[in-house]
DNA sequence: TCGATATATGCTTATATGCTCATATAATTA
DNA sequence: TAATTATATGAGCATATAAGCATATATCGA
């Protein structure tokens, strides 16, 4: 049986592995989602809109940026589904996409957290 | 009261927001985190290994990838937290940190299902 | 100790990414 | 329509990052 290698006493399947890994597509969406997560700005805007839907001009004022700065990032957002926006007036009104995006935020505040507690370094 | 700014008939606070929005610090961390996720090949290991255990050169075969390459981000992980490692012989075998990380990476696949379910593309 | 095996790490290059500046598009009002 | 306001977008630059190659480190066996 070529698909179990023996490891310092151990034996793997790597072709039960591979099989039970997601098709590379979804891997790459998966990527892809995170990735949207992945930048300070990034997160910021959605910290602020998990509180409440904002203009472009306000988000660009909270987080001491240029608004075209905003707007590209609000495009990387919209275009990972993070974000949705309406527009009111000659205002965009962005607002977080749905409660998934809360709940992944949510969950990985809690990891960060959970590793890094009361701003002290607990490795272990 | 100059904290209230009116916008096409709503009122939003922006120091409220301003005011609940965790430390920078944290929100930097957080990016951080997500940023270690958002890399296709750091999220096929991450899908591996939360099937199983594995040493550097089964997950190398695995990616059909070279094992620098694998070494290279699976530092990343090990800095991120997201995998620990424990020598067993001449290998390094490596597995998820903890529960939370496969609790982010489920949650993650449950959006990404959501948004394009059954391998289709819905894209509003 | 020497050789073989397994992994980690510098260094380099190609590519990706975030921001700025300038400008285009869109919506409101005179 | 023209002027104003709000946002979006394109080009370009500076930096970050992933992977390749070569090599260092570590472990085991003879």
């Amino acid at each position: 049986m070529n698909s179990s290698v023996e490891k310092d006493g151990q034996f793997v399947n790597l072709e039960a592995v591979a099989g039970g890994m997601p098709p590379e597509e979804a891997l790459y969406d998966l990527a892809e989602l995170f990735r949207a997560f992945g930048d300070t700005t990034r997160i910021k805007i959605l910290s602020a809109l998990s509180l409440s839907e904002l203009c472009v001009a306000d988000i660009a004022e909270l987080l001491s940026m240029s608004q075209p700065a905003i707007s590209h990032q609000l495009r990387v957002l919209r275009q990972a589904r993070l974000v949705r926006v309406t527009r009111r007036g000659r205002s965009s009104i962005y607002a977080l996409d749905d409660e998934h995006v809360r709940t992944i935020f949510d969950q990985g505040f809690r990891h960060v957290r959970h590793i890094t507690p009361e701003g002290g370094e607990n490795h272990g």
